[in-house]
RNA sequence: GGAGGGGUAGUGUAGGGGUAGCACGCAGGAUUUGCAAUCCUGAGGCCGCGGGUUCAAAUCCCGCCCCCUCCA
């Protein structure tokens, strides 16, 4: 787009004698104090990064004291230091991870909704990204560059008529200048100020970003139009978004070969000894000096780009592959390692889902890498030395080593379980397939079930020399997509069916003022009075209620309201907006008028007593398990409710006991719940970002329930004053709803004293069984289980031995007659045991007829061709006998004796041959 | 949220209404100076759990649990 030069003139740029220039080799527009410079001063135009100059890091500009200069020289100037954000980003709901500072002010500050927390101010804030320009997974380790996490140093400034502070482009401009020169000591002819347009989140506005010796350090945004069909709006409240990569500069003034030096200093210099990865000096200077050509754009940019560099580098693409390969791999995995890490405290577990899906993919990436250059990483180590090391600043990660480890370690377990299983399942396919040809459905197949793209299929067959062909089309993924893309059932989650709701009402609905809500006024209204708003066939809105709507995972309120004389039942309580919609069992006709609430208060205490007991079971599996540990959703009914918390694995019953245990004491101590409304920023200084426990709170202020010393969240649900109102808590029992969330179900109160009751209950009647005390049972019931096991093992050997024996028990009692094998006898076998006996002398006779009488029951099978199977129906049908029929087999029940059936049949088998 | 594949001895698997098999591993024995190899013998199975159908279910039907994977 064509952007108005003017967007970038500034006072300091005046006043320095700044001169605007055009890059030749890419056209785009910048700032110097050097007139003779042609260049831009981004690392395309200039071809190298001409500071680096040094092998190791050198911890005197590490990140941690890059970080801590940066913020003073920030503080010094009047800037407030923030605390960092997760870089899970819970209150958002358009992105997984923080992936810019400005992202902590969206957009809620940045729309104007809400004050910032200072003005101006900094924020080291880690920031995770996978794909774009600067983290495309593929490439990390290989630009010298990339990185999948970051330290974005923001520099934030906001102007508005409401808010003082804030400053616009020179003062931004004078700092950034001072910064570089002074701090960094780039000589100021060094500087370039490029032109750039940036946008993104409906807003956009011109950028200048910083460069020095090839390297971009900082993107300076002046946020100040939002794009409204397509042309620019200026916006009310303007925004100073800049962004320093921090590590860039730790890089630029540290001058290694990458910026993966300068970024992992120790672990770095660890990882390589321990790996006994070594190159050349000054070829590894010289790589870290041309890295930056490398270009990502695309695979064939990418693989021409490198070739360039190997030439560069005087060596041969076989020879860069060796030599730079396992370091390159090293890199990656040292930068996989740390982004694992810093999602872990945050809730960020990898999994096969959303953003977390991704965190699987680098960890999975990080192991493959290690496969295939064959590096014996001391993944514990390496762990435990990436959260001592990154835990200097990021104090979040402070503890967290065990469970990455043992994150880690899961993950590996899986992922290698997953290509073992690929494997075996390839070798067959290989063993089995005639064509030796493995084409689309056997690669669908394979990367449905097993998550190995056909490309990995290829690589592996030709790595396991299977001698197969596998023929991979090029619309693979089109024609996979074709597959998935069939209509599924209509969703009918909450906001579509308010849609629905808000059209049968009208529109008048959006008109109605807001409803008062008693319920938060007065937790324990039962009943009260108050005027009719709105009423349209069973829906009913006043002014005032003390009804709780269905939120926050908690059900709505029932219970009846008495208009017009007459009672109606509430069956459902819900929210548009903020108006409250009563929904009647009945069509209303009073359209104005006093009426009166009265709550079912039996169920609205349940609910309040599962809606604090969720809040007190958070606290304790946050302790319980680790810091990970946030709640991912939650319901709240009234005979039970759930928690669903971000965790690696399904809980044990030891776990699951601890956390039981651990509420209920809570619930003794009978903590204060305080309530209070708060503003947003206010409430974030005072408790931190765990009190978005919930997700994304659409609102300015926020309802903080305290939980003292236990548990803060902003919640809009009904709670207790005191936790032992709760009574007691019973955790009945968890599972694993998907990777990286487990799902705790619980009762409370007399819901939970059933619950112990009937479980009682059960030990009790199992107890009566076996005739043992509690304690007992699990040792009885275990050793008449191997009883049992013993009695059933011997008895198959008795089996065994009979029916081995059969043969010779009855062979002298088969007859031939006109050439066909009889055996007509009696052998006091259960049915199932004659069946047994019939198949086992099948080849052996052509027909024939057992009876048997155990039990007090007279049964008879038997098998043979069509003519003796008629003889013995015949026979049965004078008897009036019924039998079943299966195949050429006949058996049943006999009213006579059965011994009167064997001797009928031999009559009359003997009379019909000799007949013939 | 939607969808595939799977759960049978320690491991890997075959079977698919009628006595649960195979390979590797394990134990004992034979051969051997010893090991490996080979041969013989043996131990080891709630055929994931719970219902249903059936004379009979690992097998068929229904529900659930667990594992792996894909998509949104």
């Amino acid at each position: 787009m064509q952007v108005d030069p003017k967007e970038y003139e500034n006072e300091f740029f005046r006043r320095e004698n700044f001169v605007r220039k055009q890059c030749p080799k890419c056209g785009g527009f910048f700032w110097t104090l050097n007139e003779e410079r042609q260049t831009c001063g981004d690392v395309e135009c200039e071809g190298e990064y001409r500071f680096v100059r040094r092998l190791d890091p050198v911890e005197h500009w590490d990140i941690h004291n890059t970080i801590s200069r940066w913020l003073d020289f920030f503080k010094k100037r009047g800037h407030e230091v923030l605390d960092y954000y997760p870089v899970v980003a819970r209150w958002r709901e358009d992105i997984y991870f923080t992936i810019a500072s400005i992202a902590i002010f969206q957009p809620w500050v940045v729309e104007g909704y809400v004050d910032p927390p200072a003005n101006p101010l900094v924020v080291p804030q880690p920031c995770i990204r996978f794909g774009g320009e600067f983290s495309d997974i593929d490439r990390i380790g290989k630009t010298g560059r990339h990185l999948s996490s970051f330290t974005m140093g923001g520099q934030h400034a906001f102007i508005s008529d409401k808010w003082k502070g804030g400053y616009w482009k020179d003062r931004y401009l004078e700092l950034n200048f001072e910064f570089m020169t002074k701090v960094l000591g780039v000589p100021p002819e060094e500087l370039t100020y490029k032109e750039d347009w940036w946008k993104g989140g409906g807003n956009c506005g011109p950028s200048l970003e910083t460069f020095s010796h090839g390297l971009e350090i900082v993107n300076g945004v002046f946020m100040q139009y939002k794009i409204v069909d397509g042309s620019l709006q200026r916006i009310p409240i303007r925004v100073l978004d800049v962004g320093w990569g921090l590590e860039r500069v730790s890089w630029f003034t540290q001058g290694t070969p990458t910026i993966y030096e300068a970024t992992f200093g120790p672990i770095f210099i660890w990882l390589k000894k321990d790996l006994g990865i070594s190159v050349d000096k000054d070829l590894m200077l010289l790589y870290g000096r041309y890295v930056g050509m490398v270009k990502t754009e695309s695979d064939e940019i990418f693989s021409s780009t490198r070739k360039a560099l190997a030439d560069k580098l005087g060596i041969s693409e076989d020879e860069f592959r060796s030599i730079f390969g396992p370091l390159e791999a090293m890199y990656a995995i040292l930068d996989h390692v740390k982004t694992v890490i810093m999602a872990i405290p945050d809730g960020g577990i990898p999994a096969n889902i959303g953003g977390a899906a991704n965190l699987r993919a680098i960890l999975r990436r990080a192991i493959s890498l290690a496969e295939k250059y064959q590096l014996e990483i001391a993944w514990d180590e390496l762990i435990l030395r990436s959260v001592e090391y990154f835990s200097r600043t990021f104090h979040r990660i402070k503890g967290i080593e065990k469970i990455a480890i043992k994150i880690w370690h899961l993950e590996q377990d899986r992922f290698l379980e997953t290509i073992q299983n690929a494997i075996r399942e390839l070798k067959n396919i290989a063993r089995k397939t005639k064509k030796k040809i493995i084409d689309f459905p056997i690669l669908r197949d394979l990367y449905l079930n097993y998550g190995i793209p056909p490309e990995e299929v290829e690589y592996l067959s030709n790595k396991l020399d299977l001698g197969i062909t596998v023929k991979i089309s090029s619309d693979f993924y089109d024609r996979l997509k074709e597959m998935y893309n069939k209509p599924d059932v209509e969703s009918t989650d909450r906001k579509t069916i308010e849609r629905e709701i808000v059209e049968l009402l009208g529109k008048e609905i959006n008109n109605l003022p807001h409803t008062r809500k008693l319920y938060y006024e007065d937790q324990f209204l039962k009943e009260f009075e108050a005027e009719i708003v709105f009423s349209k066939d069973r829906f009913l809105v006043l002014n005032m209620t003390a009804f709780y709507p269905r939120g926050g995972g908690q059900e709505g309120d029932s219970g009846i309201i008495i208009a017009g004389g007459k009672e109606y039942r509430v069956v459902n309580v819900f929210k548009v907006g903020d108006v409250i919609i009563h929904e009647l069992n009945e069509a209303i006709h009073e359209n104005t008028g006093k009426v009166k609430g009265i709550i079912d208060w039996n169920r609205r205490l349940q609910l309040m007593r599962h809606h604090t007991a969720t809040h007190i079971i958070n606290g304790a599996a946050q302790r319980v398990l680790g810091p990970h540990v946030w709640q991912m959703g939650a319901e709240k009914k009234v005979d039970k409710a759930h928690l669903d918390i971000s965790h690696y694995e399904n809980l044990s019953f030891e776990e699951l006991k601890e956390i039981e245990k651990l509420a209920n004491k809570v619930v003794l101590e009978n903590r204060p719940v305080y309530i209070e409304f708060m503003n947003r920023t206010d409430a974030e200084r005072k408790f931190g970002v765990k009190i978005y426990q919930g997700g994304a709170v659409p609102s300015a202020v926020l309802r903080i329930v305290n939980i003292d010393g236990w548990d803060v969240e902003a919640c809009g649900g009904t709670h207790l004053p005191q936790t032992i109102l709760v009574g007691p808590i019973k955790i009945l029992g968890s599972k694993k709803i998907h990777d990286g969330i487990i799902r705790l179900e619980f009762t409370v109160g007399e819901y939970a004293i059933d619950h112990i009751i009937s479980s009682d209950r059960h030990l009790y009647e199992a107890c009566e069984v076996f005739k043992v005390r509690p304690e007992k049972l699990a040792e009885t019931s275990s050793r008449f289980f191997s009883e049992w096991k013993r009695q059933k093992d011997e008895l198959q050997k008795l089996w065994k031995y009979i029916s081995d024996n059969i043969e010779k028990l009855v062979s002298d009692k088969v007859v031939s007659i006109d050439g066909k094998k009889f055996l007509l006898e009696r052998i006091d076998l259960d049915l199932n045991s004659l069946f047994n006996i019939v198949n086992r002398l099948e080849s052996k006779t052509d027909n024939i007829l057992l009876v048997s009488t155990t039990l007090a029951e007279n049964i008879f099978i038997a098998k043979g061709d069509e003519a003796f199977r008629n003889t013995i129906k015949e026979v049965l049908k004078q008897l009036r006998a019924e039998y079943k029929e299966a195949k050429d087999r006949i058996f049943g029940k006999l009213e006579i004796p059965s011994d009167n059936l064997l001797i009928i049949i031999r009559k009359r088998i003997l009379e019909e041959f000799t007949r013939n």
